[in-house]
DNA sequence: TTTTGTGAACTAGTTCACAGCT
DNA sequence: AGCTGTGAACTAGTTCACAAAA
């Protein structure tokens, strides 16, 4: 089977967790190439990183033959694809909804920059924070001004970082400038209509896990 | 088979999907309580917020019988029981490592204190933060003061808050301490021993995934 | 009758193990 | 010889569907 034939149809459903797996290996690809390393085999990656060789080769194979029999993986060729992939080829314009610490922190996150993402704009409705900037300098504008900058910044990927109230209005919002991927920082579920990808980062979700594990005494590793 | 029966032994591995989905069912019931409901049943959960009934119904009758027959859960009953499950029922202090500006805004989060974690110790290297406070009053400690203050303050989560070079450490130092439990925001794979529960919640991981939907032109719901 | 609690059926995700390149 | 790519086997997670209880 030739290696075109082998890329999927935009209409295959992917899982969450093949899309979270790509991100780690382009993170640990990056900590190789920093450290000189020309070709990785799927072993040596998941024996680096604690992962699991067969489903690392499992899923890059899924888009694609990108590696060498016998030889293994080119990490920067690696990269390159998975950066392709992911989308990362371009930059991303991000806007984060509500410019309270949370929202404040995640607009001046070196990380984010870091890895291809514009934090372009803040959203708050409070008059003693529209028309400032953060220290990183991004400008925090009214919420009813989100369709404007959205469209005049092309902005592709939205952020709700406001209360847990305010959350399916501000999801709404969002949907309704034609934005089709929400981050969502807020507690409870959000409802959006088929076509825009949710993805939740409930930090109380996470904290009460672990919350849950101590009280039962049982630890582990997570996936 | 009697209620107690149901309750599982300590040791048995329950996976970090039923946990997070406790702590969403818990959030659920504040919304209900808030809004005055008394009782609730499985299907009306499932349809209000989006879920399935029979998966809401297995994940609690794991801990126990906690609902009546032909009636369904009393939410007040309910939410006092997955507070107990979640280990909510006790205060729990948790200690941030990295005041930057993620861990400066985790500090003051209100959303945890809400939900009963004390955020009660930031820690950093750099001289010109320590001995400092958050606006909202958490102290910024040396790190070497960790294990000390976590004593003291009978700490059981550490938060890692510090850029990707310097995460393995922070991890190491905090498992040294006793801590039993540790929610990871930096990029990479961490290393912790047996009996020490890690939660990675990258967020570059998470808009990385995003982006990828949004490069594929398919989306659909997360879980 | 209504709704829980749960075995059975099903679906998704992971790992094994090896054929097939290089 | 060594490592990828992948069907087959396995494991985990979800949903169905119904008996038992109120």
């Amino acid at each position: 089977m030739s290696p075109s034939a082998k890329r999927r149809a935009a209409t295959d459903q992917v899982s969450d967790l093949i899309a979270s797996r790509l991100s780690v290996y382009l993170r640990c690809l990056s900590l190789l190439d920093q450290a000189g390393v020309c070709t990785v085999s799927s072993s040596a990656l998941a024996h680096q990183f604690h992962l699991n060789a067969a489903q690392i080769r499992k899923d890059l194979a899924y888009f694609g033959e990108f590696g060498v029999r016998g030889v293994g993986y080119s990490v920067l060729e690696l990269q390159r694809h998975l950066r392709t992939i992911l989308g990362l080829d371009r930059r991303l314009n991000v806007a984060i909804i509500g410019a309270g610490n949370l929202g404040l922190a995640l607009a001046d996150y070196p990380g984010f920059r870091q890895e291809g993402f514009n934090i372009v704009a803040l959203f708050d409705t409070l008059p003693e924070k529209v028309g400032k900037r953060t220290r990183g300098g991004v400008p925090i504008h009214h919420v009813k001004e989100l369709r404007r900058v959205v469209s005049r910044n092309h902005i592709t990927i939205g952020v709700v970082a406001v209360p847990a109230n305010a959350a399916q209005l501000v999801a709404n919002n969002i949907v309704s400038t034609g934005i089709k991927a929400i981050l969502n920082f807020s507690p409870g579920t959000l409802r959006v209509p088929p076509g825009v990808k949710l993805k939740n980062a409930d930090l109380t979700v996470s904290l009460e896990s672990l919350s849950f594990f101590l009280a039962r005494g049982d630890a582990g590793e997570e996936k």
